[in-house]
DNA sequence: CTATTCCTTACGGAAACCCGTAAGCGAAAT
DNA sequence: ATTTCGCTTACGGGTTTCCGTAAGGAATAG
């Protein structure tokens, strides 16, 4: 079993869980953080001190309070982490059950295994602790019905998401398109991004550009 | 202290921390359920019994599964509770952050505390628990900043709140219109519903409608 | 080299919005 | 009874979205 495992999670009421599951599989050393921060810090000294961890289980999302943040979420975390440690396993386990957000993980942060918090969520944890110490690849808690065959989501891409976030922000069309230029975000004409924003609408079955943003809010796109 | 409180959490890796606060403080009888209807037949057993629940400690969002549900998230159970039990104490412990959305609790549906799901919650809700029982009022964790005082989202009524939702479900003016006419929800001119929102693009500060739907999601209103 | 295709961009008219002004109307005040 | 006030509704013109058509340009195929 793992030898040195973190755990970073703010919801105290959810690590007392998680730090009782390891304890469980007799994993000797359990560190626990509540900030992304503080995770990065210890992963960091942990691997220069040559006592690196094996196993990382982070939640994405993180409450704000007083103190100052440089990342805030896990997402944040585990990019930052890839570039000190990239050999280190990382489980996330989070409410988030949208594909497209969780397949993003797999493929652009490389995590070997996803747990959605649910009503059996700690038996999932522990199988997928330990199937990843076993070296099994993707694994996805079973209560989540996506498969990673599904097209459904997969083509919606970083330049829609882009548009998205802008016009849930009140940007108009002109205003995209200026911001794009900026950027060298391509295509930024007023009509490509027009013909775009049709496209996501015609996807997601929006009448409107309002509608299109509230649907895009529920998936977890902005 | 308590004799006989009910628990109602879906998630299992936080509901372990919530019965464990309840032991330590020597409740006799916990009970706790997973999902919100399953939670109004106890309390409503329990109450026929003559053997009712002291206290409810409810989440306020309930994942969705397979099983058919009537109930579907913690307002609708305590909603459906007070027309059974109206003297239960109940308090809810939810990552919920939003001041109106607290509000409407205690001013809605009575409550008698609030706690936030954080980073010391367990200690917060066990003080919680303990303030519920020697009769205070409106409790509310440490870590949520707003006063009942300040009037800044009190305004917004269900009126305000119906307008949302239609603009977010990709209702135009005309259509809303039609819609408040069909309901009797006056005024209903799309005039009058035109100023409506104006004025709250002003006070959300939002520059167009899309704008506007994108607040009012992220402050859960719709 | 030309033709085809795909993509980006431009244009234009209809619909919906944005925002100020003013008319209509009932309730309360004088 | 008249005035005032507050609220609802109507109207109009400027802006933005919506949606179809078409021009320009680069890449690919024949």
């Amino acid at each position: 079993m793992f030898k040195k495992v973190l755990v970073a999670e703010d919801l105290d009421s959810i690590s007392i869980a998680v730090v009782q599951v390891l304890e469980d599989l007799k994993v000797p050393v359990i560190d626990h953080v509540k900030y992304c921060d503080e995770g990065l810090l210890k992963i960091k000294k942990a691997a220069l001190d040559n006592e690196p961890y094996d196993l990382l289980i982070t939640d994405l999302s993180f409450k704000l309070d007083h103190r100052k943040a440089t990342l805030t979420s896990g997402d944040e975390l585990i990019e930052a982490v890839n570039k000190v440690q990239p050999n280190l396993k990382k489980i996330v386990f989070s409410i988030e059950d949208k594909s497209y957000r969780i397949k993003s993980l797999f493929n652009d942060l490389g995590i070997n295994a996803y747990v959605s918090k649910g009503r059996n969520s700690i038996t999932e944890l522990k199988n997928a602790i330990e199937s990843t110490f076993n070296n099994e690849e993707k694994i996805l808690s079973s209560d989540l019905s996506f498969s990673f065959n599904d097209k459904s989501l997969i083509e919606i891409e970083s330049y829609d998401i882009s548009i998205l976030k802008l016009l849930s922000q009140g940007y108009i069309l002109e205003s995209i398109s200026k911001e794009f230029k900026n950027l060298s975000i391509t295509p930024n004409g007023t009509s490509s991004i027009e013909k775009r924003i049709n496209k996501l609408k015609i996807y997601f079955k929006a009448n409107n550009n309002v509608h299109l943003i509230a649907i895009a809010k529920d998936f977890g796109l902005v």
